[in-house]
DNA sequence: GTTAGCATGTAAGGAGTTACATGATTTT
DNA sequence: AAAATCATGTAACTCCTTACATGCTAAC
């Protein structure tokens, strides 16, 4: 999840890890606390001894030296094989890429994702929500003599999320199919809008 | 989480893991996906050598050898100081307790609570998803531009699971304090509809 | 020149998972 | 008697957290 979600950020543009964990907290707002240092450091020598990133910045990097930032600072960017990783990352679905946390964060970087990719990921996650919904509907049908009043409230109410998070998601995979982005009229461009040649790099 | 679970479903009845761990998913279907036996039987051992649980059913056992139920089940009995150990968990109030998890397993268990207890865990978590509220709302406002659609979409359909939080724990808060019941008409009792003989004061 | 906050890291540990191993009971 | 399912458990591991330790940079 939190290496998806850092592929995913650097592809945007390098960055530091204070940086990286603001930016972090505001892409994935919705899906979880702000990460802590404690992960996110060991996470990036991770991700740079696998050849994901390359990191720069201080004394110790190949190449410069005092030049993008302020000395002390780390600066991580994302390599070739980075992206490839990232790619296969968000393609690749296993029963975690329905999760809460899984879905958001694929989610998150759809504008990365081709639109097959898209729907593939919006349909599971809607058979996960839908499984959920059934669960709960058959408690609240079948034991709610035996279970009190509060346990019974806090179904109702998950009842509830899990019948609006499958209308959204129909609402998406309809405009998926249409070729409509969320919300919007059309997009400009289909998928993967970075990635030709150097386009927002060398900042 | 689970410590706190376990202590109140076997408040309810006596049970052996197996049994727990499906009673467990179906009270907290909507907080989390069922428990692994692999951390569900470590942590029932830890209960037992806290002495807050009792283990049951075979031959290293104290009494009951054939009686409770078929032999090879562990039957799990709360103890004395677990039903104290249950009690001090629900009231006492952490950061964690208005995550996610730690609210919904506290709901949970709001039958065994008393009205102070509650009103304080609802308010606390009111104020905790407000803040997520807030937070979304000053992304959405502040970062709309640099954000790409599917980010938004996602953080708008945040933001509205948070509003109507929010609107279902004022609601709930009002009842707690009108003195009725979630979404029924008057409570015949007030809180701990068990537990006859010494209300749990002592000590 | 000292406090506040930016920035990077390590160590220890909590809370859970998956995969595996085993055996008892019920159903076919 | 074979297969399914109920039932208990262990080992290794993942992913994350908190608490701590440290140094740099900007503001007062």
């Amino acid at each position: 999840m939190l290496e998806l979600a850092i592929l995913g950020l650097l592809q945007e543009a390098p960055m530091h890890g204070y940086e990286l964990r603001k930016e972090l907290a505001t892409k994935l707002g919705t899906i979880r606390a702000a990460i802590s240092y404690g992960t996110l450091y060991p996470t990036l020598k991770r991700l740079q001894t696998a050849g994901w990133i390359t990191a720069a910045g201080n004394a110790d990097a190949d190449v410069v030296p005092p030049l993008t930032s302020k000395r002390g600072r780390v600066v991580y960017k994302i390599t070739a094989e980075g992206k490839e990783r990232f790619a296969a990352l968000l393609a690749q679905a296993g029963p975690e890429t329905y999760d809460d946390a899984g879905f958001g964060v694929h989610f998150a970087f759809f504008a990365r994702t081709d639109r097959a990719t898209r729907l593939r990921i919006l349909e599971g996650r809607r058979r996960r929500v839908e499984e959920r919904r059934e669960g709960l509907r058959d408690v609240l049908s079948r034991a709610s003599d035996r279970l009190d009043a509060y346990t019974l409230e806090l179904q109702r109410h998950g009842l509830d999320a899990c019948e609006r998070e499958v209308r959204w998601l129909e609402e998406l995979i309809t405009n998926e199919r249409s070729g409509r982005s969320p919300s919007g009229p059309v997009p400009p461009e289909e998928s993967v809008p970075a990635d030709p040649g150097p386009p927002e790099d060398r900042h």
